[in-house]
DNA sequence: CTCTCATTTAACCTGCCGGTTGATTAACTG
DNA sequence: CAGTTAATCAACCGGCAGGTTAAATGAGAG
């Protein structure tokens, strides 16, 4: 997994529109006029959002006649799942130490006490 | 998990050099300066980067003296996560749909052949 | 009190992002 | 061919994101 592509993914999916969007298209494929229909915004700036939902590979996009149809990839999602999940791991494994090395701490004082 | 948290946590992600710092505080408790050090930008682009993740709930800060050591907050990144796995999901299940109806299709085809 | 160090705030600049409208391309339909 | 529908491209605009430098704040150290 690039840099270059994690930026892709994670700014694409920074936009509500667009998450909305991915969450209409898991129920299945979609074209552009349909895609726009629950929106209040123009035609354009939907085509606009696919571009950038391409772009990060989160859909591809076939040719029906004059339609395209739009359809989820799954792939660049699960990339960003596992840095996600390969950071929290780390960050809890850091916990850990500084938890076991609190109670360490707390053993040799109750120790001293003795 | 509120929409504008999602925004937050996605966009603060998005951007490499907070990915960075991230990564780095995956070590250890950092000031500001530790934190500005291995890049080549200023110290304020640092603390506002900073101010992003602390909006996001990635980081917190406490206080030391003159310093304000980050730590990182694991919370926000499960909830990043556990909503892209649930995309995920969906998105499989919906393949998954997709496969058996296509087999059921060249199922009822080969019948229909016999 | 003064000096220094760590950090933040303020003001500014530049470029990108998301939106708009108008024109254009592509493909079907009569 | 002319007309219609789907989608994109182009030009423009306002706002915000990320960077800069200069000034202000907070907290020790002498």
């Amino acid at each position: 997994m690039t840099d270059e592509s994690l930026n892709n993914t994670f700014s694409a999916l920074a936009d509500p529109t667009r998450r909305a969007i991915l969450a209409r298209l898991a129920v299945g494929e979609a074209t552009v006029n349909e895609l726009a229909e629950p929106f209040s915004i123009s035609l354009q700036a939907v085509s606009r959002h696919l571009k950038v939902l391409e772009r990060a590979g989160l859909i591809t996009r076939g040719r029906d006649a004059q339609w395209r149809p739009c359809r989820l990839e799954v792939a660049p999602l699960d990339s960003a799942a596992e840095w996600i999940e390969r950071q929290a791991q780390v960050w809890q494994s850091r916990f850990d130490q500084l938890d076991r090395h609190l109670q360490e701490t707390q053993r040799q004082q109750k120790e001293a006490q003795e």
